[in-house]
DNA sequence: ATAGTAAACGAGAATCATTCTAAATACAAG
DNA sequence: CTTGTATTTAGAATGATTCTCGTTTACTAT
């Protein structure tokens, strides 16, 4: 099921964090923007909006500790900043595909890194908690528009 | 085949470098460490002990350029600093198994994400040129120690 | 061989994302 | 209210990487 601020609200107190303003600001920003994957900067620069003069350190510390307790993940695409998305329950295994064209990123849901983990497991010993899988290349309208072009 | 200095040579003359000894030097380091995984600073380190005068600048210029042409790929474990390894024309599809206690890196060898990739295609459009999969968790070393300790 | 020229070099400054520090503030419990 | 702890801000520090610029070097054509 998709995550809800109470759940974020109890894992908060269960490790005997605060809910300050800044930290309820910038987790509201990640659920009205559910989908996107946010830079420590784009966070920054909507919480300016309605925060003036909140700090990027916070912004920092924020994500890290949002990231502490599960609520949200972190991701790297290789263009020099990490970035963040909310991490549902129901969203574990999606992969990213990233267009080296336009930069946009869509997502892609499927199972088949399960039985790659197996095969691994099985030949190497090595005990697998985490993947990540990206795919380069380029989406579907940006072929469209070479080819008219 | 395994990729030959010749190769290389014959490389950086087609697209007008210069084979400078620094950059002999450097693409040696890699030759003589295959299936490591060197970053900047340990080529560097590397390179100080023949060449005691050489730059960093150098050093960054010279990967940027063989990964240009082909000769190293440049990986990121998540630890901050980018990697490189020789790109041989047969290790096409290996997959590389980060241990989250050692730190060790393995490879892994296998096709199946070659099948992930042509489902992916059917079902976006996607046109995929390149992917990245890293796996991360603890090595069967490390699992025994934890056993043992 | 020699000189000309573009490429490459070294040293250090600059950049940029991220982390740390220090001092000030806010919150929870007694 | 007071005290202890967590959190915040602003700015300095860090660390990998890139840029700048004056000098040097490898290749080319004389």
């Amino acid at each position: 099921m998709a995550l809800m601020l109470k759940d974020i609200y109890t894992r908060l107190l269960e490790r005997g964090h605060k809910l300050t303003p800044q930290r309820w600001a910038i987790i509201a920003i990640f659920l009205m923007n559910r989908g996107r994957h946010l830079s420590a900067d784009d966070v920054f620069a909507m919480l300016r909006e309605t925060h003036p003069n909140n700090g990027i350190a916070t912004v920092y510390r924020t994500l890290e500790l949002l990231e502490e307790i599960d609520v949200l993940k972190k991701l790297d695409f290789g263009d020099g900043r990490a970035r963040y998305e909310v991490r549902d329950d129901d969203n574990h295994h999606h992969h990213h595909l990233v267009c080296q064209q336009c930069g946009k990123i869509t997502e892609f849901e499927d199972d088949l890194l399960i039985a790659l983990e197996a095969a691994i497991h099985k030949k190497t010993g090595f005990q697998i908690t985490e993947h990540v899988a990206k795919f380069y290349g380029v989406c579907a309208e940006c072929q469209q528009k070479a080819e008219n072009g």
